[in-house]
RNA sequence: GGAGAAGUGGCCGAGUAGGUUUAAGGCGGCACCCUGCUAAGGUGUUGUGUGGAGUAAUCUGCACCGAGAGUUCGAAUCUCUCCUUCUCCGCCA
């Protein structure tokens, strides 16, 4: 959510911004509606301490006897009036709020300027793509060839996009999480959080999901429950609510998570294979910081999900995303991208967003600065530290061999206990 | 799922036959004072949100006693719905 107070002084400088992501977007409206309800407020304000100071006179006066029929009925008809001006107070209040739910952060202005991914701008590449003289195969028929991923008793079990692993294949999924959750608590410094798959409307509305990506998510019946897209949306909303110490910050959470999205409108889209699945396991790195220190808090992040692919020996880029690309709630953000033999390109494995003050304000995250006293909003950062599934594709076709098996890389052979499959 | 009890400021804890409570008191925090230092003591101060005035320091209004709705001239206090916690029962890994 943006600053009202923000956009009430400076709305050509967010229009303009906002405009990078898309020419639709104005907060012009926004504007129009918060002067009028600042209107109502003052004068509901002035009637309210009116009929405050009214009503205690006639506790005075029946104290004392007196007769106080006249000045009640008076007091009556400011009531009425006072109903009216509230009514009016909170549709504008309600208004605002929907609109301001509803308009995504404004991009730093290092986020590169462009509408679409085109315009994504490529920052590095790391590890060499391997050459080889033989026809890579894509990993869903290594899966299938080995019997590690059962695609269609997935579907039989759920649906298309659910698969299910087996033996080795589960062996290896089970691996390569304990790896990056070892990685990231015992070398990056990250503490160990399991959240609750299962979150309520609010705690969705904190990150950005609600109101205005329903469509995205699946929910529970009679229940205000939904699965949790990434476990972005419970790890970062822990301290909704709170007023953290300064001394408290920066605070870094890992956290392993099954994730659930419907890929409504991504129908046909990487139909085969592990690569876009309803299901999917994701290990999701999570920051909370003072605003001074977000963007470096955020090349360090992305430094730890690129150390994952550097230590699986993964070819992979990274890259910024233009202002027409990056997420609703995210200022700036990073990619990254693993090599994929099948799609003889590169693949997003991480998505690594600062989103400033953005969420906080939603999920209502503060801190207490240590100068002024005051609370201050915290600044929020996440990344895939990372996809699981990607992971394993990206194992299988980029460390197979002319032979048809599996070279596993060595920092996961202590974890799955053997080395070829 | 059933039956009972309870939810007040950072914490503890008064306040419910509605009306100077604009929430007592204590603890903690902060500032200053006293003491050679420490301990103890003294004085003052103390939340959040949202408006208004001012360049600003600041001044000032309104709202907030789990959440929402209602009754009333007036609600922490009365009514209803919901949420959470605790105790007992049932069920269950």
């Amino acid at each position: 959510m943006l600053d009202i107070k923000l956009i009430r002084e400076n709305p050509q400088k967010i229009n303009e911004l906002l405009k990078r992501r898309n020419p639709e977007l104005s907060i012009d409206e926004i504007i129009s509606i918060d002067l009028e309800r600042r209107k109502v407020q003052t004068l509901a304000d002035e009637l309210r301490a009116k009929r405050k100071n009214m009503s205690q006179e006639i506790g005075i006066m029946k104290k004392q006897g007196q007769n106080t029929d006249e000045i009640q009925s008076k007091v009556k008809e400011m009531a009425e009036e006072i109903k009216k001006l509230e009514e009016k107070e909170q549709e504008l209040d309600s208004k605002q709020k929907i609109l301001l739910l509803s308009t995504p952060n404004i991009p730093d202005e290092t986020t590169p300027i462009g509408l679409s991914e085109n315009d994504n701008v490529e920052i590095k590449r790391v590890g060499e793509v391997k050459k080889v003289n033989f026809v890579q195969k894509p990993h869903w028929d290594i899966c299938t060839e080995k019997d590690i991923v059962d695609f269609e008793r997935g579907v039989k079990l759920s649906q298309s996009r659910f698969s299910l692993y087996k033996g080795k294949g589960a062996q290896l999924e089970r691996a390569i999480i304990n790896f990056f959750l070892d990685v990231h608590t015992q070398e990056h410094g990250y503490q160990e959080i399991f959240p609750p798959v299962m979150v309520n409307s609010a705690t969705m509305t904190g990150t950005g999901q609600l109101p205005k990506f329903a469509q995205d998510m699946y929910k529970c019946e009679n229940e205000d429950l939904y699965l949790i897209p990434t476990a972005e949306v419970p790890v970062t909303n822990i301290y909704s609510g709170e007023i953290l110490n300064e001394e408290d910050l920066p605070k870094y959470m890992t956290a392993y998570t099954p994730c659930f999205r419907r890929e409504a409108g991504s129908a046909g889209k990487d139909t085969r294979g592990l690569i876009r699945q309803h299901q999917f396991n994701k290990v999701e790195l999570v920051k909370l910081c003072t605003p001074e220190t977000s963007v470096e808090e955020h090349e360090k992040l992305t430094r730890n999900a690129e150390h994952i692919l550097e230590l699986l020996e993964l070819p992979y880029r990274r890259v910024a995303l233009s202002t027409g690309d990056i997420g609703f709630s995210a200022r700036k953000c990073f990619d990254l991208e693993v090599w994929l033999p099948s799609y003889n390109s590169y693949k997003e494995i991480s998505s690594c967003s600062n989103f400033g003050d953005f969420q906080a304000r939603r999920a209502n995250i503060r801190y207490r600065s240590k100068e002024t006293g005051k609370p201050i909003f915290v600044h929020t950062l996440n990344g895939s530290g990372l996809a699981v599934g990607r992971t394993f594709a990206a194992i299988l076709e980029n460390f197979q061999t002319e032979d048809g098996s599996v070279v596993i890389p060595k920092v996961l052979r202590k974890y799955t206990g053997w080395d070829i499959l």
